[in-house]
DNA sequence: CTACGATCTAGAGTGAGGTCTAGATCAAGT
DNA sequence: ACTTGATCTAGACCTCACTCTAGATCGTAG
């Protein structure tokens, strides 16, 4: 076996990039920026070792990011983690807060989709009933 | 009356502002960059007049951003209507591969709301069910 | 005429979120 | 020992989409 045995355990930056799909420039910016709940772990040689619950947290990051959460948010609630428990009143607000937003952001969505599709539409029909008729509005 | 009476025809660019939600400086952003279909007209000493084809032209902008269109896209639709009749073919394909891409966008979010609203759950349990109890997994 | 706010231009600056580089070190295979 | 590839640090650099600045001009109300 390679890697993998040790790997039930702790995995290499790149095993991370790969699990997560984030970049290992990414996950070093990550852990600069005190993204992350606590220090990565080090090797005798330096190198850094994640355990599961960083896997874990790091999947929960982009999931929160994916949804639009900034950096900053992000920031706030692994300082509220790092902390230990006595704040969950303060997590579940963050939490909700974002949920909200990521609730009012499907609705956007939904309505430009729908704009959108009407256009699809409009050029879809305008198409099957020939080309080019004379005044044709560009803003339809 | 103030300027409302010759607004029915053209607006000044703060008036495109308050219609649009776009800042009088992201307008002007806008034109240098040759995302609007044709070059906005203006008057002799040199004010911009938007007409209602520029308005229009410009929420559909709104939208499209707003569901994430990268502004090089929107260039190039703006190119397509630009040069007129003959390839709607062409802007179908753009604004369909685009509402793929919102469509996609929705369900990501979607996803992400309910790994969000569960993790929600989880501390709203947690904190119903009275405080600050030993383990705490901090990646729940 | 004077004020004053809205607008003009060209170009510099901003903030978010990474991404990349250089040069060194580590670890594994042969 | 040598080579190769992954990783290390600090810090420079990048893209995107605006946003702001300075200094001039326009246009309207008083």
């Amino acid at each position: 076996m390679t890697t993998t045995e040790a790997a039930a355990q702790s995995l290499s930056i790149g095993e991370v990039a790969e699990r997560t799909g984030m970049s290992v420039h990414a996950l070093r910016f990550y852990e600069r920026e005190r993204l992350l709940v606590g220090p990565v772990q080090r090797t005798s040689g330096g190198r850094r070792r994640y355990t599961s619950f960083d896997v874990d947290w790091l999947l929960i990051c982009v999931k929160l990011r994916a949804s639009g959460m900034p950096l900053a948010d992000l920031k706030h609630f692994a300082e509220l983690v790092r902390h230990g428990p006595g704040n969950e009143a303060e997590r579940l607000r963050l939490l909700d807060a974002h949920r909200q937003r990521v609730d009012a952001q499907i609705q956007a969505l939904e309505e430009c989709r729908s704009v959108i599709a009407w256009k699809v539409g409009v050029y879809a029909e305008h198409l099957a009933r020939g080309k080019a008729r004379g005044l044709w509005d560009p803003t339809t």
